[in-house]
DNA sequence: TAAAACCTGAGTAAAATAGTCGGGAAATAG
DNA sequence: CTATTTCCCGACTATTTTACTCAGGTTTTA
């Protein structure tokens, strides 16, 4: 289990999708209008979340993705696991067999406590995250803000 | 608050320092040696974690390394800070003034969630780790192979 | 049939990781 | 006092990861 800013895209977008689940599939150039990160970075994020079946998509016009499983089903490990291909982190790929034979330190010390951090993360769902006031208000805000860029970008294209 | 291999270095070594600490200051070429890190790496690692408290050192032979406070008052968290530097989670730094002006979610989600984790992190002291039974045989089978090594080159050099 | 969306793979700049290298400075054992 | 042991420091470097871009697809619907 590793944390990096790449897993925090990724909740982050999940929990995007989350937010507007009732308009429907949502496409990734909302979501990377609304949380600034770059189309193409989100569409392989996307593609190895869609491979662990977190989301799932619908092509074609109107098309865009949707959660594959249920918010309360889906957790913030999940999701920085499905981003995080894990790289072994252990060095004996939980073998027991590194440094010459012997079992490391490194090794029940850090597969220990990594799991104490993915049990921990694996108890935070994007259903916990989404009914979080602060949360809801924000994309709320981010909402109108698009709304209104929109608006002024209509009004100068009938000038 | 990030998750790395440097982190994992940082408390495999603190651990090898806290398990050793009855034989007074512990020199790095010892932990160098017992966990498989590069000495020049732990000197940058200890360099950290001096300046932040968490360990004191003695020059000269016989010196090295001990802790600087109690092993019930260093959390995980401590260590892994120490090393980690952190790179700002947030891009706004904290100041929700990222993204034209604009709070984003990934503020208030990102930041929350990571001091959850460090929370988490932080109840965990090395004082915790040590009693655990696995880890301290681990320890000592690695002083035992150590020894033989030493034994062994000892002999040769009589030869 | 055109456009909206997903899909794929390759490439790439910048940053972080995980070191190396070379030379110190302080302390102590002999 | 001098050699050795240890910490100390800064610069350099190879590799990997991150965070993208680009150039093309394919699928689906209006």
């Amino acid at each position: 289990m590793r944390l990096t800013t790449k897993g925090r895209y990724a909740v982050t977008s999940m929990l995007d999708l989350a937010l507007h689940r009732e308009h429907g599939p949502i496409p990734l150039a909302g979501i990377s209008t609304r949380q600034d990160i770059s189309l193409s970075y989100l569409e392989q994020l996307f593609a190895q979340l869609r491979r662990q079946g977190l989301v799932k998509s619908v092509r074609g016009p109107g098309g865009g993705y949707y959660w594959g499983k249920a918010l309360d089903v889906i957790s913030v490990a999940d999701v920085i696991e499905a981003v995080n291909e894990d790289t072994d982190a252990t060095r004996c790929r939980g073998k027991g067999s590194c440094q010459k034979g012997a079992t490391c330190l490194t090794h029940h010390l850090w597969t220990g406590l990594s799991d104490q951090i993915r049990e921990f993360l694996r108890s935070i769902t994007l259903a916990d995250l989404v009914v979080r006031d602060e949360i809801r208000e924000i994309a709320s805000v981010q909402d109108k803000r698009i709304q209104v860029t929109i608006d002024r970008v209509t009004s100068l294209l009938h000038d």
